[in-house]
Order: C-alpha cells, then structure tokens, then sequence
DNA sequence: GTAAGGTTGTTGCC
DNA sequence: GGCAACAACCTTAC
C-alpha cells in the first residue's frame, strides 16, 4: 500500500538519526513535513525572544534540507486535535509519525492525537531518537523503580548495552517515488513565520551568538570533535563558569531542540575516544549526556516532577514569598557582581554555564534568598535557549538540595566562587560596564570599596549599583538551619519515591501502538 | 545495621 | 596548590 503520510516534527528538528521520518518514506506516495505552533506552548510556558529565535532558524534550517530533497516543511498554527483531523482529510492522509516526547503534556497531547487517528482510520508510528534510550525500559529494568542516583542509573543502563546507532539523514534514494503535493501559494499558507508575523517584540533580541538549526548544530559538532585532546581530557566540573568563551561546547540548545541527535553526539564521542585514554561519566562529555537521560527517566518516573507539592522525593521547604528579591535576581540588580552578570548573560545571551547556574540557583533558594526553586525554574524557561523541561525541574531539585542532592551544607559563596577562575573579574566587567573600572581588589564586592575608589571608577555603589539585598555571610548560615529543619520534618515514606510498591505501568506511546497493532 | 560514596563548597593553614 | 576541618545530608550496597 502506498501511504499519504504527515511527520509531525515537534522536537527533533533534523533529518539525520530521525527514524520515525525514515519510517514516513517507506511505501510512501506523498509525504508531508508538518511542523504545528501549538498555541498550549506560550499560553502555558514561557518562549523568551532568543529562544523563539532559535526555533524559526531551526525550522528555517529544516525546510531548506526539505527543499533538497524535493520537500517542503508545512507549518501550520494551531492545536494538534483541531489542526491535525482537518489536514488528514484535507491530505486524505493514511499514516502519521512523529518522535517519542515523555513530557507530560506531550503524552497527554499525543495521547488524544492517536485516538483522533484511529477515528480517521491513520495508522500511527512513533519512534524513540530524542534520548538515548527508550525512558519507560530503563525503569523498567530497574524493576519499574525510578532510579534516584547517577549511579543507579549508570549501572541499569549498562546491562542494557549501548544506545542505538544512529541512522543517516533520507537521501534522493529514500525519496524515490515519494513526492510532496505543493502549491503555489505554499509560502502564504503554510510558509514559516518570522518573529514579527509571530506578533514578537524584538527590541530584547540578544546578541546572535547560537544560530538555530541541524547545519549549524552538525558544523559545531565537527568542529569540537576535532579537538580529541579536549575531548578526551574533558571533566566538566574542571571547566570554568566565567569564561569569556564558553569553555564546554554550548551544544545543548541542538540538542534540546533536537537539531543534534544524543545518539550522533554519543557515537560521535565513541569514536574520538577509540584506543585512547579518556575521562569516563559522570565527569566526561559521554557523562553529560547520560545526566541528561538521568534527568528524562527522573521526570516520567516522579509525579509532579516540576512542583514541590505533590512531589514525593522533593524535599518540602516553606520557602518565603519575597517579590522584591526575586525581581532583584531575575533582573540582575542583587548587588553581588557575580550573580547579577551570570544574569545579564543569561537575559543577553540565553546561555550559561552549567556552574554558572548552579551559583545563581544557590543563591535564589538555599543559599541566599530563600525563594522556591519553582520561581527559579520559570526563569531558566524563558531565557535559557536549552531549557528543557525535565532537565530545568530536575536540576532546580538538584541545586535547591529538595532532591538527588542533600549536602545542603555546602553552599556557594556569590563572592569567592567566581574567583576561583577568574580572578580579575573580567566576565563581571564584560558584561557590567558600570564596574569596569573598578578596581581587581572590589570587583566581586564593591560596597567594600572606600567612597574615594567608587568614585574614581565612577560608579557609586547604592546610585549607579544596588547595594547587596542581603549579607551572605549572616543569611546563609540561617539558611542551611532552615534546611536541617526542613529535613528533619521528613517521615520515613517522604524519604524515598520507591518506597511501597512499583511504579504503576503507564505505558508509553510506542508500548501503547505497538499493543493495538498486534490485535 | 553500617560503611562508603556522592559531577562541580569554603575557609584557613602549610 | 594540597589538605583538613567545618557539619552532617541522603541512597545504595553489603
């Protein structure tokens, strides 16, 4: 049979290690390439202007290696139950596919979207390449347990052998016989919109340092797997916050998005390190991508993943509800030079370094402000071009020290961390020109600076920059008892998520369509 | 029940 | 630059 068949890409925008694409060309007469601007997501999330950016290049990116292939991406705005039965009549369409997302709302999402198929009489296909590994068998073969350390989860992932390997991008070859119907008034209806169409204010557009797309995403790779002895060497927590030029590889925006595939990134990783010696996970880039998966399995197998309540492995804290400081950290107006820099870049840029987050993390919830790690979770969302919902909600439990992590005792100082690698402060005089010629001696705490020095640098600390909304040094001590409180009102069933009984089998989509298909 | 280990803390001393 | 002390959490493995 020949199918009239839409892949629907949502993430996993790219055309190579995509198998539920190459599973659209098969016994396939028209193929369409549909993307959907599901109104669910800025209603319900927050898509700052740099991130949106990053998606209209990615899909830009995508139609061009459509156009390559004879094709073209179909975009198309509005929700997936209501857009989607239109054009499968519309397109007399016979079979849908689309890559496995584990999010909740994209379960519930797809969920209704393989009813509404059946009903058309499509036959559905997804296909697991966003992680490395099928998310609902990792917890699985850990006996239907959420595995709840890095540990756990290496070991659960090593008796199930390596990721999968990734496949390559359609060729002309795959497209043989396989035709997409277009218009000529293709660009009208079903062009992709520019940021303006989309109704955006682009007067906060940072600088253009992270181009969307797959090209993009595979040039950037090569070029860093060309560095073999950084890659080799690599251990993350020996790369540095504060440096001018990112000192990882800012690839976790293709991947996010999926212009860049894990398992490309992974295998990619495989071959550098072949026959040499090499850093191993938790440290090493191969680690990172396994933190990822750590953080995907975290967020199906805990309910409420990304909400203190409700949340039985996060920690219950009555975190304060202060405005002012938290407008103050998310404007970058704390008076502690540090932060308030990690937070320009991050406004500017929509990139910061891991560490970086982890300072700032600290010092919203634990460390300094006191202020719930959900509050914190919103801001990475919108300005962070890799913000990821299982990874944002995931970490945000890590550096709050509400789960995974409990040395709560161990707090960053907004002062003397940023020093340790940058001595000089001249990642704080980047990107605050207010204290640029403040002297090395106060530049990560410039209230301490006599009258006379703040006003040879020109800039007098409480008119041209805030004074510090707290002291550190009292506050953070207050803190980590306020954190020994708030563990010791933990009961024996808070403690452990895999307390009781096994995780109830929710099966994923693919579990779910493989079933009906075997009736 | 106990010991070991946990990506990535800070300070002060040598 | 390395090391101990600081205070002491959790989960996992035995």
């Amino acid at each position: 049979m020949s199918h009239n068949t839409i892949h629907w890409f949502r993430k996993g925008l790219r055309l190579h290690d995509n198998p539920a694409l190459i599973a659209a060309l098969k016994d396939c007469r028209h193929i369409y390439p549909l993307f959907l601007l599901d109104p669910w997501f800025p209603k319900n999330t927050r898509i700052g202007i740099n991130r949106w950016r990053f998606l209209i290049e990615a899909l830009k990116d995508l139609d061009s290696s459509l156009k390559k292939l004879n094709s073209r991406l179909f975009v198309v705005r509005g929700s997936p139950t209501e857009v989607l039965p239109k054009l499968f009549k519309q397109w007399k369409i016979t079979r849908l596919t689309f890559e496995v997302d584990t999010e909740p709302y994209s379960q519930s999402r797809d969920k209704e979207v393989m009813k509404l198929a059946k009903e058309y009489g499509v036959e559905v296909t997804p296909k697991i390449s966003h992680t490395l590994y099928n998310i609902d068998r990792i917890i699985d073969e850990n006996n239907g347990k959420t595995p709840m350390t890095y540990i756990r989860l290496q070991s659960v992932v090593k008796a199930m052998g390596h990721p999968k390997k990734p496949i390559p991008a359609p060729t002309n070859e795959d497209m043989r016989g396989v035709s997409t119907p277009l218009s000529d008034d293709h660009e009208e209806k079903f062009g992709i919109p520019t940021l303006e169409d989309l109704g955006l204010d682009t007067s906060s557009l940072g600088p253009h340092l992270f181009p969307g797309g797959e090209q993009e995403a595979l040039r950037r790779l090569d070029e860093h797997m060309e560095r073999t002895n950084w890659v080799c060497k690599f251990e993350k927590p020996k790369t540095s916050p504060n440096s001018l030029i990112p000192s990882t590889t800012v690839l976790s925006p293709y991947v996010r998005f999926g212009c860049l595939s894990a398992r490309t990134f992974w295998w990619r990783l495989a071959d550098v390190y072949r026959g040499k010696t090499h850093s191993d996970p938790p440290v090493s880039l191969h680690g990172q991508l396994l933190w990822r998966e750590f953080f995907y399995t975290t967020a199906v197998g805990i309910p409420n993943f990304n909400k203190m309540e409700g949340n039985s492995a996060c920690v219950q804290v009555d975190w304060d509800n202060n405005p002012e400081h938290l407008a103050a950290w998310r404007e970058a107006r704390t008076g502690f030079p540090f932060i308030d820099t990690i937070m320009t870049q991050l406004r500017q840029e929509g990139w910061i370094h891991h560490l970086a987050r982890h300072a700032v993390a600290c010092f919203l919830t634990r460390g300094d402000l006191w202020i719930s790690w959900e509050e914190g979770q919103k801001v990475f969302e919108e300005l962070l071009l890799d913000s990821d919902w299982s990874l944002n909600a995931g970490n945000w439990q890590w550096l709050s020290a509400s789960t995974f992590f409990h040395q709560y005792f161990r707090v960053y100082s907004p002062i003397a961390f940023g020093k340790k690698t940058d001595k000089h402060g001249d990642y704080i005089k980047k990107y605050l020109p207010v204290l640029k010629k403040f002297p090395t001696e106060y530049i990560y705490e410039p209230w301490k600076a006599p009258r006379s020095v703040q006003e040879r640098a020109g800039c007098i600390v409480g008119k041209d920059y805030p004074r510090p909304i707290v002291d550190h040094e009292v506050v953070h001590k207050k803190n980590i008892l306020r954190m020994k409180a708030a563990y010791a009102k933990r009961s024996p069933e808070d403690k452990t998520i895999n307390k009781g009984e096994k995780r109830k089998a929710s099966p994923s989509i693919k579990e779910m369509f493989q079933k009906k298909a075997k009736r």
